[in-house]
DNA sequence: TGGTAACATTCGAAAAATCGAATATTCCAA
DNA sequence: TTGGAATATTCGATTTTTCGAATGTTACCA
């Protein structure tokens, strides 16, 4: 049995994000969310070159964002996982209040993690890490 | 007055967004997530050297993700906009199954946004995109 | 069959991100 | 005040990303 923490495919999940990570590729995303089009629609709108716009639309293509419906030799995008998108655009665009937090703030709760976790522990060994071991030589 | 509209700021969100897109700056968000550590607690969970856990914290917190807050020569790293990570971690893990749509389906769906758009149009003269204009020279 | 519109792919150069090693800084304790 | 612990910064090499230009591909139409 395989357990699923959050710290976990922090790898996968880092690759899936940073096809969101580039201006042009969210602003496509954000014409996608608002319904299908075809490449040329989405040049009319966006300050880019078709080509480039055919390279960053592979990219969410790969990431599995969208996918295409061909019509002829029209290829119309759409939003293949349209709640991860527009949840994920929604949620980056929150302009949430940055929070201050004092040294004894957090010492209390560092204080009170640490009894709640020292109750669940069984193994003391140190696991390996998930992010460790498959990284590329370098 | 400015108005806001989804395809506008694609390229702050963006910014935004790649502080997300990295495996080890993503685990370190996570365990952030569970409670403010410092850099050596981080060091002994991740499978990284000091100085790039340090680099990596820099990027966080210059992306207003991350602060800390001092304790002698310890700094204890915080999410300073908690609601806006932990909502991006957990919507970026979801695991939604992907869509087909048929180019028929997608048809229909364009007939009916166009109609819709066309009652709220005013100028028919071509905007300017947020994204032209403040591009690197290259 | 040839031509063209709509898109994709390839290639190479430029820019950006990443990492380790070395070094710097800061705070405290002896 | 000196030394060490904890963390940050700088530097340079390597890798990855990005983009434009050129070229390929595919479907349709005359």
């Amino acid at each position: 049995m395989i357990i699923m923490n959050p710290t976990n495919n922090a790898r996968a999940t880092a690759e899936r994000i940073k096809a969101f990570a580039h201006a042009t590729r969210l602003a496509i995303l954000q014409e996608l969310a608002i319904g299908p089009k075809c490449v040329t629609d989405i040049e009319e709108i966006l300050p880019a070159r078709q080509a480039n716009i055919s390279q960053h639309l592979a990219v969410l293509r790969h990431a599995g964002l969208v996918d295409y419906a061909q019509d002829g030799t029209l290829r119309c995008y759409y939003l293949c996982r349209p709640s991860l998108v527009k949840g994920l655009l929604a949620i980056s665009a929150i302009d949430e209040e940055a929070i201050v937090r004092t040294p004894e703030d957090i010492s209390l709760e560092k204080e009170k993690l640490r009894k709640v976790t020292a109750k669940k522990k069984v193994s003391t060994r140190k696991a390996a890490h998930p992010l460790r071991e498959s990284r590329n030589s370098r």
